[in-house]
DNA sequence: GTGAAAGCGCTAACAG
DNA sequence: CTGTTAGCGCTTTCAC
């Protein structure tokens, strides 16, 4: 106490530095250096008293300056959309591991699907040198990480694709997923068949639009344009989609949701419709399984498209520089219930 | 394709420095400084001629050597216990939004509940030298970071205490959520009430267990041993757990859920058992107002435990010096049918 | 086994 | 308006 009355506190901010350790212990700065770092050619001795100042002084190394001498800064870079989104979760903590496992920090932040912002976000972690990067895009030019990449940051796109620049990615096969999704309603007797999709210039977005056009197409079914309807998943815009196609006079009697956000508002408007409405949605949704009908959906394996990506991004890491590759993996639908409603029998 | 040929291509990982630029250009290192900072006091002509060798070097500042000098990284971390937890996303987005707002990053990583995880994980963002820390304690014991904090590392724990340390806390009313939610059922009718919780070492659970017991108390009624049960939110341990309290001769006829996790799991029991029981959980979840019945919930704010702490944590970094304070924000009850179901008749 | 000196890329402080 | 010098805290190199 009085101690403390007598001297000032050290100065906030203000940290010991190794030639702090160093002049306490009486040793020269690099052996302080090979302690901290645990190399070899130190007297048991001599590692004791620089211990001991270490501790005495609450010293920590400042990688900050470890990084700017030794080139790397064991951290990476995540760009994603929304971290608030549950579909990213599994597939940020999934990167966070694979980090992990290389001894690598993880940086991350939302780009909100916003074009500027996912760039400014990017350039800003490439700015603190991570290592490297790993991309949900919410644009569709990356041209504007081409420097970088040239100066070696490694850079890995993931559940979509990169725009204007060859770079790896990792990807759901949303295409394969949104076809097989509409066959499966198709088979069950449907023919009047809704799409309510994300914004048209979302990779994801357009492919399971196509995919849910080639089912149709394969099965020789025409498409109202009134059917279609791609904008924001705001809950607001996805209820008045929905609701103005089940009260056309030709109403659909089936809906494709694009992914979960709409998934979730369309349960929800179906819950309020009068008649049964079949439903399959894009992703899977916690509690799908409890609501009645259960909801069917084309699963994705979130976690592993961050896993996949983030040991590309190790791998480039480490050395290797193959072309870029495509990674497409497989989807997987779930039947629940709500994809399995037959049309009304007057349909 | 020809000049690819004869000149080697650059080596990975070499960048351009401001030295190379101001070589380019033909100018001072200084001046190049000033135009990568838009500082006053350079030509245009000068200026154009710099950025021009700029854009030619595809040259960025490196913020690692900027940090060294200016001693704040403009970043912040965020210690969570799983990035996967739907729980947490709004959180980590809320935190997100108000150091974007102050022009910092965000590193973060899971602690998965394990104490030397987290101790680790802090211990490294320290070492990375962040402005801040924002920690979701996994551990009791916070002392480990008290060198940091003198050091001046702003630190504000959120959702749970710091251990043996007094620092900034937010929570939310864990104990006046489940006292509230537990005197709910009680005036339903219920007379033994099950209370399902996390770890008791976890400062929540314990905090909702004391809701629960205090409540019963409150309506002078005996709690049972076999009514409680603390443990890990895993999906065997819950289910067992709640499938125990139903099959007793003198059954539980309602159950308050601790967390998400454990709701979700003790939806999925009671939806197939075989007849009616009240539930109450804490936290709210997706879809509960679909499921049949609801699940009638103790809201709380996820995003504004974020906001408020990260609000703190700058208000610290601007020269905030007061005493650590304890904020507690109230938790909501959302009736939605589950937890209005009556005791049955005979019970 | 140990330490002195140089320098990573930048900014602060001061000259010109 | 512009440039030079020093130094942030560490690792690398090389000498002792």
């Amino acid at each position: 106490m009085a101690d403390t009355a007598r001297r000032p506190e050290p100065r906030y901010g203000t940290r010991p530095t190794m030639k702090d350790v160093a002049a306490r212990a009486g040793v020269g700065l690099k052996t302080v250096s090979r302690v901290v770092n645990g190399e070899q050619g130190v007297t048991p001795d001599t590692e004791r008293r620089v211990q001991e100042a270490i501790d005495a002084l609450g010293f920590r190394r400042n990688d900050s300056a470890r990084v700017l001498r030794k080139g790397r800064t064991a951290s990476i870079g995540l760009v994603l959309e929304d971290l608030a989104d549950p579909f990213y979760g599994p597939l940020n903590r999934a990167v966070e591991e694979v980090a992990r496992a290389h001894g690598a920090l993880l940086i991350n932040g939302s780009s909100a699907e916003d074009p500027d912002r996912e760039q400014e976000l990017a350039l800003a972690l490439c700015a603190r040198r991570v290592d490297g990067l790993i991309v949900i895009p919410a644009g569709c030019d990356h041209r504007y990480l081409e420097p970088e990449i040239k100066a070696g940051v490694a850079t890995v796109f993931v559940d979509r694709p990169a725009g204007r620049i060859d770079a790896d990615a990792v990807l759901s096969d949303s295409f394969g997923g949104a076809r097989s999704g509409t066959a499966h309603l198709i088979a069950h007797g449907h023919r009047r068949i809704g799409f309510v999709g994300d914004l048209p210039r979302i990779h994801t977005a357009s492919e399971r639009l196509r995919g849910y056009r080639t089912a149709m197409a394969e099965a020789d079914l025409a498409i109202d344009d009134a059917w279609v309807s791609l904008g924001t998943t705001a809950p607001d815009r996805v209820r008045e989609a929905v609701t103005a196609m089940l009260a056309a006079p030709e109403p659909v009697t089936a809906i494709f949701a694009g992914n979960n956000r709409v998934t979730v508002t369309a349960v929800r408007v179906l819950a309020a419709h009068h008649r049964p409405v079949a439903l399959v949605g894009f992703d899977d949704i916690e509690l799908a399984d409890l609501l009645d009908p259960g909801v069917t959906v084309i699963a994705q394996d979130a976690a592993a498209l961050g896993r996949t990506a983030a040991e590309r991004l190790f791998h480039r890491l480490d050395g290797a520089a193959d072309a870029p590759s495509r990674v497409v993996l497989p989807t997987r639908l779930i039947a629940r219930g709500s994809g399995e409603i037959p049309p009304p029998a007057d349909g």
